[in-house]
DNA sequence: GAATCATCTCAAACCGCTTTGGATTTCTCA
DNA sequence: TGAGAAATCCAAAGCGGTTTGAGATGATTC
């Protein structure tokens, strides 16, 4: 079934049928509703081939992940994230077109989209310091919006981001009001603009209290259980061990709690742990109390609001760049108490 | 810069233009290689909005993602699928299309996307035992391959699928051949069919050595970290509690070694785990040695054979439904040892 | 009663590509 | 040399909608 079959089932002519159904107002309210109803019986649907051609538009926002060569993470929190976005989509009649690519083709996918009138719009993941996805969209007038923000570029851009300095540099005096000094950061990896902003955080809150910021107690790397392990095995087994973490996901922190384990010592009790939790549906943190004390935001909710700015981005595109700044909630669970020996 | 400019710079009619881009035999070769390099220079790439017009195919590939109302959570392993597909996608010029819909909607959705022609096939996920999607999609004449199978359908249909029964009874034969003797199964929500599966090896294996499934050691719930942690702790508070436990996740295996730390056992020595191990990326389950011994499938691949199935299946819709079945292997880890007492 | 104005409807162009059905030119070989 | 075959290329008709510009109809105004 198509318009034009529509059309003379109702005696009418495509046009009429056309603007009856988008709701144009050059049309009879009693041969709109004909037309509707008539709709309705024969199961109408507009093809989204069509569409896309007669308006020049396709509908669809991009999501563009980059996997590096073999056996690469894809991103955890990837599938909450999506889960958020893809509800503001749905909801507003666009598609989601998912491209996963080597890394290393990442700028001219983003390219290839654009020429091919593929998508509207495109959401930038994970940005980089200096993310030159930024600039390259701009150039190519590709819409876009940003989770998160790259601290390296100047120009104005679209973004949505959580406050990670201010999450990290209040967990950070959390900690030291529990009398805690040899404080750990298990940083996510540091070319991520939100791992650096984190670090930032927990360094200034310990420069604010005098303390210099040890490097033995920074690490930086992939945010896996195994490597959250190694980095927390490794400090627990110095002279001076760390008696608390700031860990960068609650994932690397079952890899800290499981060398915490190993040591022989007790989590909230010998060494606190504070996480940032992103909230995912599949890795809640407890239930009525926390199992983690937690810098915590949702990045279901986050993907909601990227979206929605997307979408909005793409309807005005003459308006100036949005940004929008999301605080993060600080949650006490049980893996915290006072440092040892303090009470 | 479309065909038709292009055509206009070369002197050429669009025709001869678009077949000499896309290989038919009936131009010259030397206009080709002229066509070729023009399209290189101007950097050209066909509109796909005019191409899946034109052609009547889409090009593209629907997943649909059911989220239940509120908080519902997002398969974990959702993120790997998707990765492994999409890079099957992409190298064969394929678009993945993801659609986040309430999961009441959710055939509705899967007619919509028919009617629309917005997608060629889509890929099943998570089918029940008596799936109405799959006659849904037979009888509405959209291509299809299940991840996973749906044992209470008699139609024939293309799936992939991991031996989960199998994998299950090799797992608990061997924590029998260890001399456990009260095993206990965490299982997935046994309304998904893999879960009945991998339930129907455990109890044969068990009967086959003349043992009596005890309900008491049977849960079925979400593959959560916290719902694990429940029901194994629930289990080891019991008078004669299981000595072993054969856990549906990595991620519910996190939940249950929390229990048995924190009842003050040592897994491993004084509780056995196995836990079926889907290979994410983001949660390798140790390293050389790893730390869960684990019936082990990877997702990712999975994703990519599914994928595969799916366009080979759009792209020769007269052959007969396909069937792929993956062995898992059983990898040991440090997470089982003999029974207590039987050294 | 003619002119003006809304209101409603339609024919046709267009979006950018593919593909059918020739037309034209060049080869091939008796 | 000339007919048939092969090799090239092209004009035009879709694909299924949207949208522009104009026509038809009936109501209103002077």
């Amino acid at each position: 079934m198509n318009l034009k079959e529509l059309a003379t089932q109702l005696g009418l002519s495509p046009t009429t049928v056309s603007r009856a159904l988008n709701g144009y107002p050059e049309v009879n309210e009693a041969t709109r509703e004909r037309v509707m109803a008539a709709a309705k019986r024969t199961n109408y649907r507009p093809n989204t081939r069509a569409i896309r051609l007669a308006t020049g538009r396709s509908l669809a926002v991009g999501h563009v992940i980059p996997i590096a060569t073999r056996h690469e993470i894809v991103n955890p929190i990837f599938a909450d994230f999506i889960a958020g976005a893809g509800e503001t989509y749905s909801r507003n009649g666009y598609d989601m077109l998912l491209s996963v690519v080597a890394d290393d083709t990442e700028e001219t996918t983003y390219r290839e989209l654009k020429l091919r009138g593929a998508v509207d719009g495109v959401i930038v993941h994970s940005p980089r310091t200096h993310d030159p996805r930024i600039e390259l969209l701009r150039d190519i007038g590709l819409p876009f919006v940003v989770h998160g923000r790259a601290s390296g570029i100047s120009i104005p851009y679209s973004w949505v981001d959580v406050n990670n300095r201010r999450a990290f540099h209040r967990a950070t005096e959390f900690l030291l009001d529990l009398g805690h000094s040899r404080i750990a950061l298990i940083n996510g990896l540091e070319y991520m603009d939100f791992a650096v902003r984190r670090r930032s955080g927990y360094v200034d809150a310990l420069a604010s209290r005098g303390i210099a910021a040890n490097p033995a107690f920074m690490t930086s790397d992939q945010m896996t259980e195994v490597a959250g392990f190694h980095a927390a095995q490794k400090m627990l087994a110095m002279a001076n061990a760390p008696t608390a973490f700031l860990v960068a996901s609650m994932i690397s922190a079952m890899g800290v709690r499981r060398a915490i384990e190993a040591a022989g010592l007790v989590m909230g009790r010998d060494v606190s742990v504070i996480i940032h939790d992103d909230d995912l549906s599949y890795l809640q943190n407890g239930e009525a109390v926390p199992i983690f004390t937690a810098t915590r935001s949702s990045v279901r909710e986050a993907g909601r609001l990227v979206a929605e700015m997307l979408l909005h981005v793409i309807a005005e595109p003459q308006v100036a760049p949005q940004q929008r700044l999301l605080e993060a909630e600080l949650i006490i669970g049980q893996s915290t108490g006072p440092a040892p020996g303090r009470l």
